[in-house]
DNA sequence: TCCTCCGGTGGGCATTCTGTACAGCGGTGC
DNA sequence: GCACCGCTGTACAGAATGCCCACCGGAGGA
């Protein structure tokens, strides 16, 4: 099996094509978002993260080095993150998701905050607009073991009043490839 | 830089260590949950996912084919589901963010999921318990476009009532590391 | 108590990919 | 018209992967 993905520079030997500069796609805008090759390129990834960048030049019919480049620029840009693993909680031993809204009193967002990311089942805070402040998500083993975080989690100064919500079913997991395609498109 | 992680067998050649066998951990409980070598394992991929597996061995002071084995066994089980590329929204030109809490009348349920799913805005959905019947999470180009992805996420028949809450600030991003840790020390 | 199974360790080999340089072509923008 | 930037091929050395083998040692079963 293939190496990784990586960022450096041009350069490589690859497939076949005549010789001189064969095709060009249209050039990126550069500026800003992504182009339809960026776009292939990150759905290939996504599709069989552990294919390397040669693998990649081939799908995509183009230059290693031009693969490698646009990596290397979507990883600047940002765009790209990181590639790290994906770790399921649940098939860690927390099945159960849910999202708690919480108020908090005047002034004490900040030790709120550092309360709540001492908590290792808080995977996710938002501050947010609306009825409540704040938004957490939480996991848990079980709905008992839920009680055990929720206590947890709102047992602090601060927070005034929290709503819960158990997530039951998950129709539409995180994604965000459809979201590429439309950049993409744009 | 060096190659990328991937499942295989056992044997390696790497540090060094007198011969035969040294070091032999605790044995995993292999039944569930993780041990404290896979929370390293993981740990470190998180941090820095473009090591591969040699390197890995070297940073965990463990046989390369070891890491292999517990790579390979990690994500048959499903514990780590792939290292697919972190995309940020925003960096593609979505940078607000937003939860939509969805009610939906009797008996609509699965068109409206056909119809969330089919919008590239909606990168998450749950069922949920409590006040709305679904929760979604929307993100948009501006305040302004947010309103264009609103109306056409609730423009749908069987969508009797929504609230949205515009995610202001991220105090913690989505993160699984503390989590794994507790499962890892458990 | 003895035996087998499983997981970890070391070592080695062929294959393949990565990292990096270089030179030419062609479209874009000044 | 000219310079700039991006893509294309090619080459080469270093390094990692995929895989096979033998051995050790603790856990669990007969």
């Amino acid at each position: 099996m293939p190496p990784a993905h990586s960022p450096s520079s041009p350069g490589s030997p690859n497939p076949p094509t005549p010789q001189g500069a064969s095709g060009t796609a249209t050039a990126p805008a550069g500026n800003d978002a992504i182009d339809a090759l960026d776009g292939r390129l990150i759905r290939l990834l996504a599709e069989e993260p552990r294919i390397g960048v040669l693998e990649c030049s081939r799908r995509l019919q183009v230059a290693r080095g031009t693969v490698q480049a646009r990596l290397d620029r979507l990883q600047a840009k940002g765009v790209i993150g990181g590639f790290g693993p994906e770790v399921d909680p649940a098939a860690l031993g927390y099945p159960v998701t849910a999202f708690a809204t919480l108020e908090i009193s005047q002034g004490q967002g900040a030790d709120v905050r550092a309360h709540l990311a001492s908590v290792p089942e808080v995977l996710e805070l938002h501050t947010i607009t609306g009825a409540g402040d704040m938004m957490v998500r939480i996991v848990a083993r079980s709905n008992a073991d839920l009680q055990r975080v929720i206590d947890r989690v709102v047992g602090f100064d601060g927070i005034v009043r929290s709503s819960t919500a158990i997530a039951l079913e998950n129709p539409v997991p995180y994604r965000i490839l459809p979201l590429v395609d439309q950049a993409a498109a744009e």
